[in-house]
DNA sequence: ATTTAAATGCAACAATGATGCAAATGTAAA
DNA sequence: TTTACATTTGCATCATTGTTGCATTTAAAT
């Protein structure tokens, strides 16, 4: 499935924006922040323009928002896209870097009565394998 | 537990931000945003020596973090203060607060070779028993 | 090719958070 | 109780993520 293909599923407008990012998120197989993929990117686009991509492709529910903290906040392709499961993301403190946890499936939470989910986020941070060995 | 007791058990020093905060967020039953803490504050204290303190708290596992949103940080009594069991977190995207869910443990993640943890946060959103039946 | 709703660029703004430095304060020792 | 010193505070300044309004440009349907 390419960004074009993406795009018209979802009745978004081709533009050349939300292609580049859409691609630039599809080749990757982390996380990205709006830096590391604003640096793969061809076109050079408002910061604005950037914003209201993500928001739109995140409203449609193509793209997935990590918020590690304040300052670390992350993209990937949403698991309804690939019709993958639910997973938890794993955020590794010494390379900053953000790795979707396939293996981890989120389960959906059993709420007290009255109470209504529509979304868990699991965030677990600690050190990857490439950075333990150091 | 009092404020005095907590800070002095963690080797920080008694300062009347530290121990406001602190009386602020142990009598509540919520997480709380900096505002909220504030409105309820005795003193009038700089955001630099506010955050600060959130901090120190936070780096001396008193207090804990959780980030919701960008714009979106509330704070809460650590639960290792109380020894209570590491829980998941609700917020509600109808009236804006978060509920520590005591009910919902947080388990250890497995995690795959060379991979450590430090901590896992479970954030549920949704809508809360109160803002459902309206 | 024409039309129109949607997307873009620009300017301005809000909130959270960090840092450097001088002044004030908590605490331990005399 | 007073003194001494490390810590904390307040202030100024700056970085980053994100939002809004408005004029201009563009995608795509006719």
């Amino acid at each position: 499935m390419n960004p074009a293909e993406v795009l018209q599923r979802h009745h978004l407008k081709r533009t050349s924006c939300r292609e580049g990012i859409l691609d630039v998120i599809m080749r990757s197989d982390k996380a990205m922040s709006e830096n590391e993929i604003r640096e793969k990117l061809a076109g050079n686009y408002d910061r604005t323009t950037f914003y209201r991509s993500f928001k739109t492709l995140e409203e449609s529910r193509i793209l997935h928002r990590i918020v590690v903290d304040h300052l670390n906040v992350r993209y990937a392709i949403d698991p309804a896209v690939n019709s993958n499961p639910l997973h938890a993301h794993f955020y590794c403190e010494a390379c900053n870097e953000v790795k979707c946890m396939e293996m981890i499936p989120v389960a959906v939470p059993v709420l007290p009565k009255g109470y209504t989910a529509n979304e868990t986020e699991v965030i677990i941070k600690g050190v990857c394998h490439h950075c333990q060995d150091k």
